[in-house]
DNA sequence: CCTTGACCTTCCCACGGTTGGAAGCCCCAC
DNA sequence: GTGGGGCTTCCAACCGTGGGAAGGTCAAGG
């Protein structure tokens, strides 16, 4: 199967599968004779796999400890779900940020009038915010292209 | 002041302070003789601001339109006011699908023995998983470095 | 057989924002 | 005058994804 007939299959994109490919994230996928990567069943599973990781917000680190744990058939299930709670935890804390951050700018917001004067509390309250803690990207799944 | 003395009144990096200049955020700050930048304490207000705003998770295009209504004497509360909602309406999209994530981790989480067994529930829904919604990285905040 | 169009290949570039390093000049205190 | 820290610029990296160029290949239809 070619790979962009693995692509639709497993929902990886034909330039992400080249990534995690070149990356080292999937082993290298044979090639035709005239150079085409080819897929079988099982490697649209895997990439499937690495999709729906992906969906549920596993970094490729983590996706590359969970494929290795996929394949190893004497894994401990102890060993995966420490993966699946670290991730948790860390989702948590994100929401726990984005949360405070809404709830400020919802404060500001419910202060400032929105009509058409100049005066402004949510301005003024960036121009002096003590601000502080979190600092750093929003980033964050990204969701509408 | 120096860019250096400008980073420790503001806490804003000296390499964010350049980059925001080089990318057209901040304005060109003035240069003393021997080519250093030189910022004044209207400057330090003026990255703090940007600070704060990224603190509270706005992006680089969102800080500079606040900046410029910062700077419009002639401004109308409403024009930031829709921004401030826009970037709540944000946080609570990216709020929300984490919080699904996070969900759906538990839940596999729950059924996972974790221990020493090689059976794992959270691989097979990986294997599995229908997936198909969200899509994309999971980014965000990033708060310890 | 040859053309056409859909596919594949590699390579480079872009985005967000931030950090790191190297090479070279400058300034201040000792 | 000298050492160590500041400053300057430039270049590269992180992660994950998409866009596109330039060229090779496959299958169908004329």
């Amino acid at each position: 199967m070619n790979i962009g007939e693995a692509a639709r299959a497993s929902g990886v994109s034909a330039k992400m599968i080249r990534y995690y490919e070149q990356s080292g994230l999937i082993p290298k996928a044979g090639r035709s004779a005239a150079g085409y990567r080819d897929y079988s069943t099982t490697d649209v599973h895997m990439l499937r796999f690495v999709r729906r990781s992906r969906d549920l917000g596993f970094s490729m680190a983590e996706i590359e400890e969970l494929l290795q744990l996929w394949r190893d058939r004497s894994r401990q299930s102890a060993d995966v779900k420490r993966i699946a709670l670290a991730r948790i935890a860390d989702l948590r804390r994100r929401i726990q940020e984005m949360e405070e951050m809404a709830a400020t700018l919802e404060d500001l917001a419910s202060c400032c009038s929105g009509d058409n004067r100049p005066d402004c509390p949510i301005l003024a309250d960036l121009e002096q915010g003590e601000a502080g803690k979190p600092r750093r990207s929003r980033g964050a799944i990204d969701s509408a292209p």
